[in-house]
DNA sequence: CATCGCGGAGAACGACCGTTCTCCATTGTC
DNA sequence: GACAATGGAGAACGGTCGTTCTCCGCGATG
């Protein structure tokens, strides 16, 4: 047995191995921070070599926007999925709470990414900061568009973006899940009050 | 004129530099990050001597800590005072949105430096989150005693306690103040839909 | 078989971190 | 006036960061 267990293998694909970094600099960096994590620890954890990481992604900046540009992919996912299940646009609109609890409960839950992110690196990253803003401008776009379906107010999206956005935050620092219960009670009371048709 | 400058009167007191450290490192966590603000720009910021700075403190973690304390116990004084303002309990619930609005507006706004500083070091520094979390409660636990008072239903103090964390974290990376005004608006329908006299 | 070039392992590099230490001017005391 | 003590300025230290480079074993090619 030489010392060269890998590459007896046929090569891994640039793909295979892009994927192999992201998904450890994914999870290094949401449970630890972005600047707790060194490339030395990402290489190790993902198994791949320093320098075809460097050649893969250029360097830490490019995997950390590519890590965020994910995140928001598989968010939007998510939640359009929660919100489709629903049968009536009040209940979509209730689902994305009922998504941010089965996210609150997952036992790696540490808050959002992009909330966590933008408080370390905001200002000092603007390609970090515009990321972030992107992401929460798109939820609030698609708040806005589900509100607007349901025949709600304007002024609603906002409130409720801003309910799901408190939920994150409360949840993540209290370390307890509650926040998103609460916050869907909220948001129930304030679609009733607007009037949207049940 | 000699190259000491300063050693010309008569010696600052501790106290007053500790109190320019403290300023300074407010800022400068507050603008930058903690982690990306070396101890030599704090010196150099502050105008301290490195060695008195340590004899001060002991370390960078408990400028931190402090920084923090000072940072929790500004909040709570202006929140406070901004509620005692209010002519009946429901104008002081709406009054901590106001208060948030007038923060918002200032020029050097950057979020909420517990969010942030949570961001950064939760995962990796006890000590911060264990701050962060009890500045966190205290103002949940104020604002359930301001929603007691006005005979609001226990539920709903939560829930306002979202809509202000919300509001700081949305504000803080759109980068526009509007969110107080949105949360004030929602606040005051979930008063108003929990019965509480006007 | 000789040679070439690719890719892997990890040392090396310069920069910066938090912290400590060295050196020196100044000051208060006998 | 000699001298210990204080405190300032900044170099030094060990460590870690992101990034690059060196070296070597390997497979492909003539």
């Amino acid at each position: 047995m030489s010392q060269v267990q890998e590459a007896a293998r046929p090569g891994l694909s640039d793909d295979e191995l892009r994927e192999r970094v992201l998904e450890a600099a994914d999870r290094l960096y949401y449970g630890r921070g972005i600047q707790a994590v060194g490339m030395d620890e990402l290489r190790t954890e993902a198994d791949v070599p320093l320098k075809r990481l460097y050649k893969l992604f250029g360097g830490k900046d490019a995997i950390v926007a590519e890590v965020l540009r994910r995140r928001s992919a598989l968010w939007e996912t998510g939640v359009r999925a929660a919100v489709a299940a629903a049968a009536t646009p009040r209940e979509g609109l209730l689902a994305v709470y009922d998504h941010l609890a089965r996210w609150f409960g997952e036992t790696d839950f540490h808050g959002c990414i992009f909330i966590n992110s933008f408080g370390e690196l905001g200002g000092c990253s603007p390609d970090v900061a515009e990321i972030v803003r992107a992401h929460k401008a798109a939820f609030q776009d698609y708040v806005a568009a589900l509100v607007a379906d349901a025949g709600g107010p304007r002024a609603l999206a906002a409130q409720l973006a801003i309910l799901a956005e408190g939920a994150q935050t409360t949840a993540a620092i209290a370390g307890t899940p509650e926040a998103a219960a609460q916050a869907r009670a909220a948001a129930a009371t304030l679609i009733d009050a607007a009037g949207l048709p049940g």
